[in-house]
DNA sequence: CTGAAAGCGCTTACAG
DNA sequence: CTGAAAGCGCTTACAG
């Protein structure tokens, strides 16, 4: 245990010296003696000093502070991994002993005003900005402001700024030709809302797996629903709904795609049978799900530590623009896919039998 | 936008006044006359004057800053509502302009350091400690340093700090007393690690259960297990297959109730109907589990916002032998729990069966 | 190799 | 009502 009252000056009081003197010796200047070197460094631990950070810092003239932003809830449990991502952050910063600050603040104008304000005060370095929009304001505040930041994620124009992302586009098309190999011809899209770029990337990817199989793509077949099983289950009804309704789903995240799933049972469908059903995401809970989905899964284990020393590279004058790091989803087929029904494009599968 | 490079100094000259002046100004001295007061702040705006905080942080002699302590996974996703309590607790801490720090740190020597280092060299003035052991260094550590904190949870003697807690006793002792109602009496426990306060509650909480009931504590029905799906499936299967298997179980958490749910599964045995299993923590996820999982539903809305205020208080100098708040869980019924099957006690789902 | 001094950007008694 | 000065606890040129 340590004792918040020594400070610089108790320490070169006990030791006869100078505080500048001691100061020295603690940060290893080579101007300083061995002997008094160690002598002070002994009687550091001894007594417990440990500088106020706050005052060294003012005093380098950095907060050696970085600040991640957690997104608003934009319908439940947004942030899946973001106890995993916290944790490779604060191991990045650790290292430097530097500190992780968390504040939530997305693309709003309030929430501009805090980020502004952290910034300026001179509370943080640098900032990690994640589930960016198209066209999000606060990368362009960050750029504004002059202030090093990282992207989880990417916006529409990303060529300027350091970025680490999972390819939702390629884990779409993957998907789809997955489910094309299974016979499929007739595949249904639910996505997200498309301020986000990352649903848009999805979206994408589901249309290029479209084309590539010189599938038409039937716009009835796309929809757009909230982040949630609630989102989920409303645009599945939509889908099935229809006079000619897919025979599978790809759906934007693990959650929209247990909402699926729901929407299928309530109507006497059988998910991975009747209509194949894939996730995105890759959370653990989908393998407890009815049935067990299938999933692209993104690998997130290292986002969090990338992030962090991209960060700390940047800070330390590195140019953003060398770090884009994409990392490719893959697919964990569990019982959620399954081949095309025998008579796909023409199965029975309509809702409007079950609420005869 | 504002400007990092305007300080007091700049913006003082910018109004021929004195740093001194102008800090009272802003700071809303009585002292200083009312046109001038306008004036300087005026002025702050328009230059988009910020006053740097390790400075002041520094001059007014606290950092401002408060710690929330991550634990490290103790399985996987071991804190759900880690996103929530962030929030919560930051929402609490912005309206006094007070800064979240984040850190992993457990109840492991190394980490107890990180926390030391942390109080003892000025960067925070609270700790936020969550998922205490029964007997936690860190609370010992944060007393010694005289370091205000809170805890998310209790340990064994929680007389002399703050905390906020879900009576998990008396949760699992209503799980019990739904499963007796509905004709189980012979009733398993699926617990965790009895080295946290909390699993040890829930344990107490059942054995209450059984007491209450008048029925018999067999201590073949207790298993403990890792806070994970499989270690809930290998402790499932181990009350499975003894001679008497129970009618129903009771689990630590509701991943630990799925793992449960697996094990049944995989033992061709129906989870609702000849086996009744409820979970803890009332997971959304849950709903979606096959089948649809009872559980004891934790309110955590509320946990960060309040642990928030009452370290903010406690710093301010409450006395934090104030602040003891419990608060209750409450049953959510889906389809894990059901009547006992007729012939409980000589009901034939044993393992031995499946396994020939 | 060590010391004396200035400075980081604030706040806050103390004068006047 | 405003200014001059000291202080928060460090770091870092600059002397010697």
């Amino acid at each position: 245990m340590s004792d918040r009252s020594v400070n610089l000056k108790a320490l070169a009081g006990h030791l006869d010296l100078t505080v500048s003197t001691v100061s020295r010796a603690l940060n290893d200047y080579p101007d300083i003696s061995r002997a008094t070197r160690e002598r002070v460094k002994h009687a550091a631990d001894a007594l417990g000093y440990r500088p106020n950070q706050n005052a060294r810092r003012l005093s380098i003239g950095t907060p050696e502070t970085v600040c991640y932003l957690i997104p608003r809830q934009h319908g439940a449990s947004s942030q899946p991994f973001i106890a995993q991502l916290l944790s490779g952050l604060g191991e990045a910063l650790n290292e430097r002993n530097w500190d992780l600050l968390v504040c939530q603040a997305d693309a709003s104008a309030g929430d501009l005003e805090t980020i502004d304000r952290l910034v300026t005060s001179g509370r943080i370095a640098g900032l990690v900005i994640s589930r960016p929009l198209k066209n999000d304001p606060r990368i362009t505040l960050a750029q504004d402001l002059g202030c090093p930041f990282v992207v989880h994620g990417r916006s529409d124009h990303c060529d300027n700024y350091a970025w680490y992302d999972v390819d939702g586009e390629d884990g779409f098309f993957t998907a789809v030709n997955h489910l094309v190999q299974m016979g499929h011809r007739r595949i249904g899209f639910i996505g997200g809302p498309l301020e986000y770029q990352f649903a848009q990337e999805r979206l994408d990817g589901y249309l290029r797996g479209l084309s590539h199989n010189a599938l038409a793509h039937d716009p009835e077949l796309v929809q757009i629903a909230e982040f949630t099983d609630e989102g989920g289950s409303a645009a599945a009804g939509l889908l099935m709904e229809q006079p000619t309704p897919p025979t599978a789903v790809v759906c934007v995240t693990d959650m929209v795609a247990l909402g699926t799933l729901e929407a299928l049972h309530a109507r006497g469908i059988k998910p991975g049978e009747q209509v194949s059903v894939i996730g995105y995401d890759g959370l653990h809970f989908g393998k407890h799900a009815n049935p067990p989905l299938t999933t692209m899964a993104q690998p997130q284990a290292h986002a969090g530590r990338r992030l962090g020393d991209m960060l700390l590279s940047i800070i330390d004058g590195a140019d953003p623009r060398s770090f884009h790091e994409l990392q490719r989803a893959h697919l964990v087929q569990r019982n959620t896919d399954g081949p095309a029904p025998v008579k796909a494009g023409q199965n029975d599968v309509s809702v409007r039998e079950d609420k005869q």
